[in-house]
DNA sequence: CTGTGATGTCATCGATTGATGTCATCATAT
DNA sequence: ATATGATGACATCAATCGATGACATCACAG
């Protein structure tokens, strides 16, 4: 019993700890078939192999780094204009993030895209969805459904930077603009 | 002089011919870095070696690809009803366009990337801008784009499948949603 | 008929990528 | 101290992909 946290050379929890974090930053920036596996062993400073180790193949790491992503339980919905602003900004710091990919590419990998999808509802489709069925809308899961891809579109595009003056615009002035299209949809 | 078209059996015309249609297609369904040059090769029924010699490489044929995809002038823009159900209904049947991934995913070769956004900007981004001009808002460039980048969600992920009642859902209840929402841009 | 350029076919290269197996090294219990 | 399992480093494999060069074959002009 020495103290708590020995500096242990060998600690396979915080390799995999590492190799969780530098997935989830690249996966975020690149999407999945654009992230090697040596990228992020590179940027874990960790060896390649360590992948297959502890998360069987690189499409386990993908859904575990999902999993690690995920913070609150319910999160606000899209229209309110804190949730809009922060989304926003965690994915001009860091990238887009690959739950919102998910939305606009599949995977080839089934597993992988179900894992995606779940945490694709979670957090952007539900929240809306009982919003619009509060406000006694009809079809409330379409709508909800076509919010999330639209405000998914613009954030991606934002990053993908074809639109120059949306990737260029503040944030302060885009979160009413996208705020009102998604309004109209309730 | 004999009749206009003689059966060739070489036919350099027909052979380019048949790679444009095949890579339109095959990029239309899964983007640019999933097609395969060989894929395309096979089929259009041609050896693959023919895409160096008529379109020098990879980014030659996606850019030619392009530039053949393009039908008329000045579409109308993307609030005019029928427009959009004609997006969605050729999406639908082909794939999403490699035109509208662009603005959602970018390109690594630049030339490539320039192409796409050229396209991008006179099919969806130009017609809707001129609109909102006329219209008297401000910032109708930013509108416009904010605009597209939401289309294209909403387009690639009805064929993405992740948002399954928006996957299912018919155009005709589609589309006055969509354009509610963008109405709420303009 | 023959020569020449155009067109098509085939084999293969070099690079990248995900994955696996082997072995060394360290921590820990006995 | 030693045995044993955990952890990590390294080499390498098999598959894929874009690209290229060499060669075969056809069309057409002379």
């Amino acid at each position: 019993m020495t103290g708590g946290t020995p500096p242990r050379r060998r600690d396979s929890a915080r390799s995999r700890e590492r190799l969780l974090t530098a997935a989830g930053e690249l996966f975020a920036e690149r999407g999945f078939e654009r992230t090697t596996t040596r990228d992020i062993a590179e940027r874990a400073g960790v060896d390649a192999a360590l992948i297959a180790r502890y998360f069987g193949n690189k499409s386990g790491l993908y859904i575990a780094a999902l999993r690690a992503e995920t913070g609150d339980a319910a999160p606000p919905d899209l229209l309110d204009a804190e949730r809009l602003r922060a989304l926003f900004d965690r994915a001009g710091r860091r990238g887009a993030g690959p739950v919102f990919r998910t939305a606009v590419l599949a995977h080839d990998d089934e597993t992988v895209q179900d894992a995606a999808r779940a945490q694709l509802h979670a957090r952007l489709v539900t929240p809306l969805q009982e919003r619009f069925t509060r406000a006694g809308l009809d079809r409330p899961r379409l709508r909800a459904e076509v919010a999330a891809a639209a405000f998914v579109g613009v954030l991606l595009a934002r990053g993908a930077g074809a639109l120059d003056e949306l990737a260029a615009a503040d944030v302060d002035e885009l979160v009413p603009l996208v705020r009102s299209a998604l309004a109209g949809l309730g």
